[in-house]
This record gives C-alpha cells, structure tokens and sequence, in this order.
DNA sequence: GGCATTATTGAAAAAGAATGTCAATTCCTA
DNA sequence: TAGGAATTGACATTCTTTTTCAATAATGCC
C-alpha cells in the first residue's frame, strides 16, 4: 500500500500552516498511515515507540491532533471515554456496530448508507470530511447472558409465582 | 409529557435486581426522564442538586449507570471526552451534520438511514439500544472563507500569477 | 558554514473525568 | 421497632487528556 498522497497532503498541510516539518512528525504519520484501524493515543505510542524510542507520548499526541486539523484524522469516540483515531480519508468507513455490555466493536459497511450521506452533504451544502456512525446495542452473546441473569434473579431471590 | 412508563420500568429493573428504591434513586430518575437530550454527569447533578441539595455527585453518576443497565438510559460520546446520557428511547435520533471549521450542527433525520441500521442489527445479530450519526464537513460559508485564506496565503508567500 | 530567531520536543505537572473506598445512614423484612 | 443488608456521599484514587516550560532542533539570514 501506498501512502505518499497522504504524506504529500500532510506535509502540504505542514507547510501551508508555516510549520516544520520535522523527523518526528515524519514518522508518526508514517505509524498513523500504515496502522490500519481505529486506535488509542497509547496505542500509536507505543507503535511509535518501535520506531523510535526517543519520541515523547505529548509529541504523539500533539501530531495526531494536527492529522486532525489537517483532516486527515478523524478523532472517534465509542463508549469507553478513550479517544481513538483513525483515517479520514473519503474512502475509508467509519461504520461500527458496538456492544455496550463487552465492548466489541464490528466494522460495517454498507454502500447504501455512503449514498445517502453524500445526498445530504450536497442537500446541507457541505463538504464532507468524514462521518462516525456507531450503532450501539448488546451483541448476541451478551443479550442470551443478560437473559440468564435475568432468570437467575427471578429464580433465586424468590420463587416467581407470577407470570409476566 | 407522561413518563410513568419510563419509571415503571426503572421500577421494576431495581426490584428484579433485588436494589432498593431509594428517594434519591426515584427523584435521580425523575429528573432524567423530564430533562430532554442528552446531558453530562455534571449537568444532571446540577438539576438533581435543585431537586435536592443532599444528593451527592457520586449517587448520581451510580443512577445513570443503573439507568444505562436498565437499558433506559444510553451513554453516549460526541468529540469532547464527556460521557453524556440520555434516553434509550426507540423513537430517538442522533444524526448531525457537524461543520469541522464553525463547529455548527445541523440535525439531520433520514428514514433510510434508520431503515439500514436496524437492518444492519439484524444482520449481526444486536439488539440495537442508539445510534450516533455524525456527518463531519465543511459548510458553505467556511469553505468559502478557507478558500479566501488559502488564496491569500499564496498572494502572500509570492505573487502569484496564476488564477486558482 | 555559523549565528540568531523561532518552532518543536519531551518530561513532568496540572486539569479533568470516571471510578473506588468506607464509615455513616437509610431501607427492607420480620 | 430491631437487625442486617444495601445505599449513600465525601473523599481518595486512577486514568486520560492537556498544559507548562526548559532544553533541543530547525530555519533563514549573512
């Protein structure tokens, strides 16, 4: 896989903002652009960490942010309060089924749903970036435990006379 | 609005879970389904705090992860780090357009989209409890002034020649 | 190439939010 | 109403995100 329009696009954005474009910035981006997925500020350090022992946690942080504003980086939110990030690019999807009682997260994608989104951009007269689009819910393993839960309690606080 | 449904519900979640009913639980959950959207920790205890100024912070936080179990409550993230909650209500929609530059949001609501999700759910086997949609872009009027900036920045670094 | 200026870095501290602790209090059952 | 268990709330702790600031590195100028 190819990365350079990614870079160029960055370096681009680098240059435009009258920033450096500095060793550490080069490899982060280099971590954030051949790290598929969605994943947390420790994760891409300890990522960079690989490459480069030398680069600070605050120096990760700081250049995922500026992925970000440059666009290129979309900041995600699921259900556990920890930012994760992940690529921005208009072909990448950013559809997740996430279970609320385990955590487990899908990857989803459906075509129809990218139609209609680009629909709306155009109906709002917006440019799109990106979107996030998590459904929530309790995957199939969890609702049958819940439901055993469910039972139990009814059964062992005391014995249900009553139906429903 | 009449949410005694939504309070027989809790109801019968606290005694099935074999808790107690506690003043502070009925008033927390009171204040929760009157208060529509989607809202902080924080801003829910400053209502229960007019409510009662007795009932502490952290009993609050306690009652709407009972509420969130209860499957009555959802948590959700948007782009600031702050878990906020609000009703697990079927009928509830959390489709916005999100100007990345502004910041401004516009609520969206296509019926496909909902159509799809539950779909989607469907397909892999969830029970779905919400959704968040957020479409992130650029709206017209910061387009034009980030192409007003961008023209400038070349006008400025050398005289440009070229029409963009 | 060397020097001054300015941006960047990274360790540590601060800030902020979420969660755990525990004695005091309240609730439920008998 | 008493006993035992659950709950509460102030505070402490943990965890993540963000800021601070002295040291370092990059850039432009000569």
């Amino acid at each position: 896989m190819d990365n350079t329009a990614f870079h160029n696009a960055f370096q681009e954005f680098i240059s435009r903002k009258g920033m450096n474009a500095t060793a550490q910035r080069r490899i982060i981006a280099e971590v954030f652009f051949r790290f598929p997925g969605h994943h947390s500020l420790e994760e891409f350090y300890q990522r960079v960490q690989q490459q480069d022992p030398s680069i600070g946690q605050t120096t990760v942080y700081r250049t995922l942010k500026l992925l970000c504003e440059a666009g290129l980086a979309m900041e995600i939110h699921f259900s556990d309060g920890i930012a994760r990030y992940e690529l921005a690019a208009s072909d990448s999807h950013h559809d997740h089924m996430v279970c609320v009682a385990c955590g487990r997260v899908i990857e989803i994608y459906d075509p129809r749903i990218e139609k209609i989104q680009h629909e709306l951009a155009r109906k709002y007269d917006f440019l799109l970036r990106g979107h996030v689009h998590n459904l929530y819910g309790v995957c199939a393993s969890c609702a049958a435990r819940e439901q055993r839960e469910r039972q139990r309690a009814d059964g062992g606080g005391l014995p249900a006379e009553k139906e429903g």
